[in-house]
DNA sequence: CTGGATCCGAGGAGATACTG
DNA sequence: CAGTATCTCCTCGGATCCAG
């Protein structure tokens, strides 16, 4: 996700675009990014409104991905000039086609939680026989 | 994707997993996870087999990568007993629930792609006219 | 309110050499 | 063949302070 300005080339040299896989990767597999598109996935949303929806995020965090995100044309900007400020972020359209990978994202990572949380307690219990 | 084992929370500091977007990019979002999940979507892999599909990645990240997504259980590592030494991996039953968003990733990066090389053609069709 | 600028440490990632 | 071990570089990401 860091040296994609610079394309050294992922899975095959011979290919512009590196493997696919990777280019998506490249733009939603930053830190937070995925949580930040998730959270725009139906209403715009203000930048403090992040701080509050994404507690451990710092400012610098937030404005570094967001920029990330308006760059590769995934997440529209609005700026209102206004006092005091206000800007609004929302979804492109394009950033719109991400909405099911996100959303099957968060499926199986709701699956997973609890895939382990059962193991853990499988492991209890076998702990409490012994 | 790095400090899941001490959970110091993502999303909400309340709950014990994070936002379930952030658990699944934890999961593939490692810089050559999503490619290595790509080539184990239909077959099982051979080490060596994967440093002549993903000719960018060093041993010592092959590595490391292929460790955390077995611990992650998602792959599955078979080592035989012979000599030269041989070991295999695939997909667990888990990591099998994966496909669809790989497939997905595979696709839309496609697209994205696609959509930057018609971008480019423009500015430069602009150029040529002015 | 929405950021920008700067400093700093941890660990992600590369290159190379070695091994059962 | 399928990995370790080590050394290094560099970027990510956090903390803090400043600004329109």
């Amino acid at each position: 996700m860091r040296n994609r300005k610079e394309g050294y080339g992922r899975c095959t040299d011979s290919l512009e675009y590196a493997c696919p896989v990777e280019v998506t990767l490249d733009i939603i597999g930053g830190k937070w990014k995925g949580v930040i598109l998730f959270h725009l996935l139906h209403e715009t949303r203000r930048f403090n409104e992040f701080r509050r929806l994404i507690p451990g995020i710092t400012q610098r965090m937030l404005t570094l991905q967001l920029r990330e995100l308006e760059n590769d044309g995934i997440v529209h900007r609005e700026v209102y000039p206004v006092v005091p400020p206000k800007v609004e972020y929302s979804l492109t359209e394009f950033g719109l086609t991400l909405s099911p990978i996100i959303i099957n994202m968060r499926a199986w990572g709701k699956k997973y939680s609890a895939q382990v949380r059962q193991q853990k307690q499988e492991q209890e219990r076998q702990l409490n026989i012994e």
